[in-house]
DNA sequence: AATGCAAATGCAAATCGTTTGCAACAAGCA
DNA sequence: TGCTTGTTGCAAACGATTTGCATTTGCATT
């Protein structure tokens, strides 16, 4: 039924407090099938308490990131976005037309990354990948 | 021996004017071997001729970019770095520890990308692909 | 070599996304 | 319920990059 992870028992975990702010973000982020910026997420959180502000938004990003709740994807040209940690490791094509994110995943490419940088004498950290495109029509 | 472009000739011909702190940027990033950022661009030109500006820099790298002399890369954390568009295509693996790029090319992994885009309708106008990682010693 | 004009420059101010200092506020335990 | 400390909102600061504008400079023309 429910897919996500509870990302509130996480907070208290974690010993930080769940704020009111806090747990309209976590709602919105959780929800998010999409990958919002942090003022797109502000804009979604004011309207469930218009108390909040984008100094907390962000604030409140750094914080699930350092977690491990969420993703942060500085794709080209705009702000960083977002997505929830829920689900597996994958990587992302971005449309030229829409900006839309299309997640995809290949372990044949995982495997080659891991042996190229194996060959150069590194251990890989992280990696980022994203192909940019347009739909073919 | 010079296995550079000559960049000048390509700004003469795109009917750009040759002014003199575009010939100090055009040296400096002609012989880069780094991957140096407009900042450092900056401080190696002003060696040269001292009334080079930043802005100067900035609009001559955006210009080199769009002439195709040039490529920016926006590697995490830093700010844009640049290197000379000699060559062919390759990916970076960026040192951790260091911040040095190692580049490196995989026909196989170009090849899998292609693939992937295709499978999921797309074609691809460009990509982006960084190993992070650290030196195993 | 002198002239004219559009393109390019330097400077400072503006912009964008993001972070931060600080005083007021509110979780959550005693 | 009250205390302590983490968290908030606000506005100001920030770093990277861009821009408006008056001045300069390439360079094509005389």
């Amino acid at each position: 039924m429910d897919r996500h992870r509870d990302y509130e028992s996480e907070l208290r975990q974690a010993g930080v407090r769940l704020t009111k702010p806090r747990k309209v973000i976590l709602k919105i982020i959780g929800e998010s099938e999409d990958h919002p910026d942090a003022m797109a997420i502000f804009r979604r959180a004011v309207k469930i308490d218009a108390s909040i502000s984008l100094a907390t938004v962000y604030r409140t990003m750094k914080l699930l990131e350092e977690l491990g709740a969420v993703h942060r994807h500085s794709f080209e040209g705009g702000p960083a976005r977002f997505e929830h940690a829920d689900g597996e490791h994958h990587d992302h094509l971005i449309d030229l037309d829409t900006g839309k994110v299309i997640e995809f995943h290949s372990e044949t490419l995982e495997k080659l990354q891991e042996q190229i940088a194996d060959e150069l004498g590194y251990d890989i950290e992280h990696h980022r990948l994203e192909l940019y495109g347009r739909k073919r029509r």
